[in-house]
DNA sequence: CAACAAGCTGCGGGTTTACGCAAGACGGCG
DNA sequence: CGCCGTCTTGCGTAAACCCGCAGCTTGTTG
């Protein structure tokens, strides 16, 4: 059994590698990259069934990777091993697993034990390991219960990367006043208005740009969401 | 000499202990703080001289202790250790450095070499240790020639709290043209108009919102200095 | 099938933005 | 002192944005 590690800081590098050789001993032999790009080649070259990946790296970040890796192998099983929880890394992972393929996702802040754990469940059972804080987002945003739906998440995604109206309207397909609509509910959720102070008419806000920065601070962008999201823009003005 | 390590992941913690223990022989005693919070309590605690601190952590994020740290005690010598040279952390730290201080900042992709050295020229020698990547950004930004002012930086940040024009006039004590006058300027330098694409009118951009991406993008701004503008936004709007 | 919720769309109008134009204000500098 | 560059401010306009109102299309449910 061999297992890919892609990860770039080299601290944590060798600390997975430590623990993926106390954890699985079946392993016997463990690669190493240092950031997305290497990551893919690698993957390749070696056809690698068994994957633990950082998701925030300088060079390609591990979404980017895994989703070419996936592309290539669906069956690969891939642990995300990241610092943050943010849910716009869990929104990223979740819409590219592919049907039935085995993943984890845990935190750095997580335990030895529950690392190794991890390892075990995912390489050997193919079970998925969700840690329980990410699980918490995803049900909250998959299930729409309080969280975002996927075309809200959409619009504040084509608000943030500065468009105007129209200009989603044509990207989405729809029509200014539907996009103007989505716009509305987006705010509604963001509870943009109340911190708008509408007691006083001094503390207004602009509502759009306030939209995308409570976005911020609540974890729902962050810079490689946003990052990914220009990619994807640049692409579809290519197209014109 | 006591040292006190401010650092959030167990990892870098340890490597940062070993790395001042070879460097520093001279150095009895080394303490550790997991976050911001505790870091200051300690520093309060044993009148530490010497301090060496991560700037991105969970609880309370490194420029926001070595405020306080600096405002009771001006003559502490502390060396960021940072994963980013983002423009928003450089002008963060460089903004609250007393007169005189000496101060260090170094990336955590630096070698052994370069941080033992950099312990030492700034503990014993009380030198400043500046990365050159770092450096290179401070004298573009801080020297006018290609980077921002310091007013053009404020409306950076104010528009991208989400603010109208209006509220930035009346926070700032500016006339209503006077904060649109800016913001023309930012858009100029953040080049936003060609990104608009206005060769043909399909891809126009909201200014606003597009400048504040741009300037995300280009790590003018990001996360941590957001929630700082956020916070002090808030202050403001307690004292009406 | 009727009823109903949810989403798309056009219309109309009040606000906010973006910005050209031009008149002061302030600070060097020969 | 007069000239010049930078910064500020007011006026005015076209465009973009926010949003209530109302008519339509769907998919769902009793």
């Amino acid at each position: 059994m061999k297992v890919l590690i892609v990860e770039d800081d080299p601290l944590h590098r060798s600390y997975l590698h430590e623990a993926v050789n106390a954890a699985l001993p079946e392993c016997d032999t463990v690669i190493e990259a240092e950031n997305g790009t290497v990551g893919e080649k690698l993957a390749r070259d070696h056809k690698s069934a068994h994957i633990v990946m950082d998701l925030q790296m300088a060079n390609r970040n591990g979404i980017e990777a895994a989703r070419t890796i996936w592309k290539e192998r669906p069956e690969t099983r891939i642990l995300f091993w990241s610092n943050y929880s943010d849910e716009a890394y869990v929104r990223g992972v979740s819409r590219i697993v592919p049907d039935g393929a085995a993943y984890g996702y845990v935190l750095k802040s997580a335990s030895d034990e529950r690392l190794k754990l991890a390892l075990r469940s995912i390489f050997i059972e193919s079970q998925c390991v969700i840690d329980r804080e990410v699980r918490g987002l995803q049900q909250k945003s998959l299930g729409q219960t309080n969280g975002f739906t996927d075309s809200e998440y959409e619009i504040l995604v084509d608000i943030a990367l500065g468009l105007t109206d129209r200009a989603i309207a044509r990207r989405r397909g729809l029509s200014l006043r539907s996009v103007q609509n989505r716009l509305q509910q987006l705010y509604d959720k963001l509870d943009v208005y109340q911190s708008a102070g509408e007691d006083h008419e001094d503390g207004r806000f602009n509502l759009r740009a306030r939209a995308v920065t409570v976005a911020f601070l609540r974890k729902l962008l962050n810079y490689s969401a946003l990052e990914r999201a220009e990619a994807e823009l640049q692409e579809w003005l290519e197209g014109k």
